[in-house]
RNA sequence: GGACCCGUAGCUCAGCUGGAUAGAGCGCUGCCCUCCGAAGGCAGAGGUCGAAGGUUCGAAUCCUUUCGGGUCCGCCA
């Protein structure tokens, strides 16, 4: 699952390995050093080592924020860390004195070339430039594993999309559908055992209604195809006007009969016939072809078959339009079966034995009082206990479910199962929502289980600048095939994730097909496709004998920044599954690409620096290298994000020359 | 009335859960192709981080207040 890409053909099979679940990453030694993943975490771990040396007599949890990152500013060395200022109080020391106590002790590090105590108590560290290149093989042993946690045991349900079957896939599902993907396969590359699962609401009065247009549809093909239908229809639809009686005795396929029917449903319903698409037409179709004549007097039981048999129809497209955005869940649940299986009823009794519910008033919201208020008693469930605003309603007045309340039936499935994290991906508009369902979670686990919700905020569909209008009922709508059909999938996917989704963003159908460095797609398939070319040239070095080259020709200030680059990679993973934030995935290809045209281009001004230089097989070795491990955490990234990496970019930019500006 | 999210360069946005002189792209100015992909790169200019208080060694980041923008607020999901 989180092997959405493809191992590029050329690459050695060694590389594919990690498509299999990696190992734990298993400290190796090699060049003198201890080889580990994430340096940061590694020197982290010696800092605390030497404080703890220096003052034993503090408890453990004084070194817990204690930090080893990468300076904002790269004068300042290759780390730094706050170790003496965070545990200077509890010490009582100063923090200067600690530092300069703890910097003498880490210049005796293996790793490290110097360390210079600087400002209010940071801690500079430079390390050792050998230490920094034996990460390149580091990288090289593992591929596109190289990132990935530790496997931390923890059972991680990351529930999105979950858009209502009632209709194909727009735009505004296609956020949500990327975000989670990103953030499933960016949770699982930390180390959590990952759960996609995408929630099936069938079972409310939106799918009902979808029913009835599913079974109009089949009305009007009925009529068709079978004169008798109208006479069973004129039966169905039951007390005739007299002009009623004239439309159906002269109706004609095609006819007026259809409307009356249409107008039926509508009375039925009290509002427009919802879902008037014409994705429903083959729907109709299908009925027919599937249950002929049977379904012309519908009653619950056959508008029951006309439903689940509707929603499939939905479902298979869209799980077609999520294979096309190369989005593949483990899970689909049915609303209708969670609640079938009795886990409402089941859920209720947990809430009502733990003293959660009771009948009660809810106050009218207040500002904008709806014009139909009128204190009804409801089952409540105690929601403000658990940090809500109000207690929130799990019965309707006439004694159904509300939706709610079978959300909390399918939270406390996903508990049963034995999940440990909860994640969902939602629109802006559920914000309201997360209170109480968190509330729900805490209360149904004892606080066992966690609840995450990631809001996306609204796409606004650009083209040249321009607004590009979404609605339904001009006809414009944008479906998420046709987003993939005009800019391909790549692109929909990382620029989806070049923004915070908790921020509006725009989605410009001309900008992220565009070939140029404002492009990040672009940008960061560029480098990788570069890197590809070289290897080519240099006729495809197999990744193990790269491994084992010599890298001390690596010495360019801008090689040795593309090293840091790539030592950062772990701890971005690590950060970025923390915060539930995978955009930073994208950012950070950004950077490392960044990173790697600039080194490129630094050949071009110095011929010493070239990749590829016959005539110093060594340096040209340790550089192939370099590469090789650049294009792979370049790969490692894009499989979070679900892009796949190019081997070289096609020119399609034809006949731009042709037009003027 | 209340809840949640967002205010950072002219524009679009980052800012690694409290760190040092706040960053990137676009746009603007000036440079770099005898070359493994110039579809790139370098340099310059551009900021009271919406505002005001507070917490502490230290705040764009945390707290309070306030001003703008968005989303939402009992029987829709």
């Amino acid at each position: 699952m989180v092997c959405a890409h493809q191992v590029p053909p050329g690459l050695p099979a060694a590389a594919g390995r990690a498509c299999l679940r990696p190992e734990p990453p298993r400290p190796l030694r090699r060049s003198g050093f201890l080889m580990q993943q994430d340096i940061f975490a590694a020197l982290r771990a010696r800092t605390v080592d030497a404080l703890r040396g220096l003052l034993p007599e503090l408890p453990e949890d004084a070194f817990s924020r204690v930090v080893v990152e990468p300076p904002r500013d790269a004068s300042h060395g290759d780390m730094a860390t706050n170790a003496a200022m965070v545990v200077a109080k509890q010490a009582k020391l100063a923090p200067p004195k600690l530092a300069a106590d703890l910097a003498a002790k880490l210049a005796e590090l293996p790793e490290v070339a110097e360390v210079a105590p600087a400002g209010p108590g940071f801690i500079n560290i430079r390390l050792k430039p050998e230490y920094l290149r034996a990460q390149l093989p580091v990288v090289l042993a593992v591929g596109e594993a190289y990132g990935d946690g530790a496997p931390t045991g923890r059972k991680v349900n990351v529930e999105y999309v979950s858009a209502n079957p009632t209709g194909p896939m727009h735009v505004g599902h296609c956020r949500g559908a990327v975000v989670g993907d990103g953030l499933a396969n960016l949770l699982a590359k930390a180390g959590h055992a990952v759960t996609k699962e995408y929630y099936i609401n069938d079972a409310g009065a939106q799918v009902q209604a979808l029913a009835w247009a599913a079974w109009w549809r089949y009305v009007v093909v009925a009529v068709r195809r079978d004169p008798a239908a109208i006479k069973e229809l004129a039966s169905w639809l039951g007390d005739l006007t007299e002009s009623e009686a004239w439309v159906v005795a002269n109706s004609e396929p095609d006819g007026g009969i259809v409307q009356l029917v249409k107008e039926r449903i509508e009375e039925h319903f009290e509002t427009k016939l919802q879902y008037g698409g014409n994705y429903l037409v083959p729907v109709g179709e299908a009925l027919w072809n599937e249950f002929g004549s049977s379904m012309l007097t519908p009653n619950d039981s056959s508008l029951g078959t006309i439903r689940s048999f509707t929603v499939a129809a939905m479902m298979k497209e869209i799980r077609a339009d999520l294979a096309a955005l190369g989005v593949t869940h483990d899970v689909f649940i049915s609303e209708a079966e969670v609640v079938a299986a009795g886990k409402l009823d089941e859920a209720e009794a947990t809430l009502n034995a733990k003293g959660l519910l009771y009948r009660g008033i809810l106050e009218p919201p207040k500002g904008k009082t709806p014009d139909d208020w009128e204190p009804r008693e409801q089952t409540l469930f105690r929601a403000t206990q658990f940090g809500d605003d109000t207690d929130r309603p799990l019965r309707k007045s006439d004694g159904s479910g509300t939706y709610f309340a079978n959300d909390i039936a399918n939270h406390l499935h996903k508990i049963e199962r034995g999940f440990d994290e909860l994640v969902h991906v939602w629109g802006a508009d559920h914000g309201g929502y997360v209170k109480r369902m968190k509330a729900a979670v805490a209360a149904l686990s004892d606080n066992r289980v966690s609840l995450d919700v990631v809001l996306t905020q609204i796409v606004h569909v650009l083209k040249d600048g321009q607004p590009v209008r979404m609605s339904k009922r001009a006809g414009s709508y944008i479906t998420l095939a046709d987003l993939i059909d005009e800019v391909g999938r790549d692109a929909v996917r990382f620029t989806m994730l070049t923004r915070k989704a908790d921020a509006q963003m725009e989605f410009d159908l001309t900008k992220v097909v565009e070939q140029s460095r404002d492009n990040p797609v672009f940008y960061v398939q560029y480098a990788h496709a570069r890197i590809r070319s070289v290897l080519r040239a240099a006729g495809e070095p197999a990744v193990a004998d790269l491994a084992g080259a010599d890298l001390s020709a690596l010495t360019d200030s801008a090689e040795m920044a593309l090293i840091r680059r790539i030592t950062t990679w772990p701890r971005v993973v690590e950060g970025a599954a923390a915060a539930r934030e995978p955009h930073r995935i994208a950012f950070y290809l950004n950077d490392l690409a960044s990173d790697f045209h600039m080194l490129w281009n630094r050949g071009r001004e110095d011929a010493t620096l070239r990749f590829i230089r016959p005539e110093e097989p060594v340096a040209t070795r340790a550089r192939l290298a370099l590469l090789a491990a650049t294009g792979a955490v370049l790969r490692s990234g894009l499989q979070v994000m679900g892009v796949t990496p190019v081997e070289e970019l096609r020119d399609e930019r034809k006949g731009d020359s042709a037009e003027p500006g």
